[in-house]
DNA sequence: CTGTTAGCGCATTCAC
DNA sequence: GTGAATGCGCTAACAG
């Protein structure tokens, strides 16, 4: 076993095998056009040496490298991993190399990310646009040469493709399920309300709560245990308490259920429950929490198929056409009835 | 807006600004030993043609790539994320692209991830082995000339160096400490038996009740709702119901408290439980559920680090040294106490 | 301070 | 079937 400094290259694998670099070349890219005789001849040497081409090399040749890149908030939020994971198995699928990078949602490293990417000369890119008006990732994004899709939250303004959630028709629909059990008195909790996904729900609990002549409460403060307690024990105590929760994400689902069951408040007998985006064990807890659930893998899989289906079209196309079809798609939400709202579901 | 098919290329910026080649390579790399004059200059035609440098060209002129691999059973496992995400962190503190493949535990993909990043030319590589046993994975891996850290698991009878949990003595931990609550009929459940991870906490749950003198009793056969939900209800029914349920991994614990849950059977009254590996919602639940909690973002961290300092000694050192202290890390678990083995957390 | 030049490893003409 | 030669974009000698 001889650990070399060095990989070895395709010209030393060549001199070994007492051929040019032409038929290792044959023999690395399938062995077309070249004898019986050679090709294995090559391929043992290839074996013994343990070659392997250098990535770098190809690319270089002008070729696509067969690379695309995702750009994520973090890779640890289940949500986006799931996603990441779909848009892998896509990728593998289409011979590509899928590389993963977290923006923690922060305008200046999501830039950073990009040009990093970049530099690799990824053939495509999928992103969750840290800010949906940024000026600047739009322009950025717009003197590429290489085609973007965007997920989860769009980029405004701008043409580039995208595949989000219908986030706004998902929380009125949630909204209005709870106005059809009777609740008089739902008040609506998140963080991060900066968010375009988190404004798109808002604007769909508001236009439930309007339309049905109920009260607009929300309170976009909840960021943390502490701060959710403190809500939801001031609400309660105060002179209207709300008789219905809408958590508009998955931390404040998981908060305001804790808090809720400090507190030894019935759900939903007391107060109902009703949270955005599913979580592993929502089914799990006692009682078991409603959701609207988001179809995370299909994020991730339509995401990276929209991008292949423009890198092919355009390779096909010969020149790199403006694609025609520019295409937002709008995914469905469902709504997971379990029991927090006052359903009762048929499975316990 | 110009949006041409290929990217501009130094030379292009070279020709554009007026200068040679190498100023242009000057700037980008710092701007050092170029006046100032020039340098503005330059610099605004990079702006302007968004001239970003190709990658796999400063790649091919031989030097570190500062890529680094990480292969993973799965990007949406929370553990494995967890440990991307740490990692990731100290890769960027060291201007290195992390990548990152899935290996679903399958050894043939792994060596297919193996070969992928091998012919990115990383820098490094963290893995962790989806069989800790491959002749064919160590052999492999020797004949790398990058450094190598495996995580979770080790390579065995490799020099390779790893950083992994102290799983025996974690469950070993747990196990007494279930013992000290009185418990005589104590449990074991798991699937997915062949990882190295779970053998090891098997081995630790044995020499707990064997050296208490207690029944060994082992069931690796769960591997979903179902199976845990017929496992745990027959022995409940059995003649020596269990008075504690050991659980060695995430999915089997929360199945385990769901089937419990769905019995009503009372927890830990009744019976007891304790799972191998904390996770989000394990102390929201009612009642919370006792675990063995694991350093996820340090093994991610240390691995990371690891690599990085072998990156750095190899440099200094000019020769490819082979390294002479091959490090294995065993971090510590934590046993986190809440209410399902019988405790009574101070922390609702 | 600045420019010229030679290769890095590979795929790809084009000859034989 | 096979090989020699060229160039992809960049950096690192070496001159000036």
């Amino acid at each position: 076993m001889i650990k070399r400094s060095a990989p070895p290259t395709l010209s030393e694998v060549a001199r070994e095998a007492g051929v040019g670099t032409t038929t290792v070349s044959r023999v690395i890219n399938g062995g077309a056009r070249v004898s019986p005789k050679t090709l294995a001849r090559v391929r043992r040497v290839i074996e013994q040496l343990g070659y392997m081409p250098n990535q770098a090399a190809r690319v270089l040749k002008g070729d696509r490298t067969k690379t695309i890149g995702l750009i994520i908030p973090s890779i640890a939020d289940p949500f986006f991993s799931s996603c990441a994971e779909a848009a892998q198995a896509v990728a593998r699928a289409n011979d590509s190399l899928l590389i993963v990078t977290a923006s923690h949602n922060d305008p200046h490293t999501e830039i950073e990310n990009l040009n990093i990417l970049i530099s690799h000369r990824v053939d495509g890119l999928i992103l969750a646009p840290a800010n949906s008006q940024s000026q600047a990732l739009r322009d950025l994004l717009n003197r590429l040469s290489v085609p973007v899709v965007a997920i989860d939250r769009p980029v405004s303004n701008s043409s580039i493709a995208s595949v989000v959630t219908d986030n706004f028709k998902g929380a009125k629909t949630a909204t209005q399920h709870l106005i059809d059990h009777g609740y008089k008195r739902i008040v609506c909790l998140t963080g991060e309300s900066t968010l375009f996904t988190i404004q798109e729900r808002i604007r769909g609990y508001r236009a439930a709560v309007e339309a049905a002549g109920l009260p607009y409460s929300l309170n976009t403060a909840i960021k943390d245990y502490k701060s959710a307690e403190y809500a939801i024990e001031s609400m309660l105590a105060g002179a209207h308490p709300p008789d219905a929760l809408f958590t508009l994400k998955n931390s404040t689902t998981t908060y305001a259920f804790e808090v809720l069951q400090k507190l030894n408040v019935a759900v939903p007998k007391s107060v109902a429950l009703l949270g955005f985006d599913d979580f592993e064990l929502a089914s799990a807890v006692r009682p078991s929490i409603s959701v609207v659930q988001q179809p995370v893998e299909e994020i991730g899989r339509v995401a990276a198929e929209l991008l292949f289906d423009q890198l092919l079209g355009r390779r096909n196309a010969g020149l790199p056409t403006r694609s025609k079809r520019t295409r937002h798609v709008l995914l469905e939400t469902h709504l997971i009835q379990r029991s927090s709202c006052g359903c009762t579901p048929s499975v316990a």
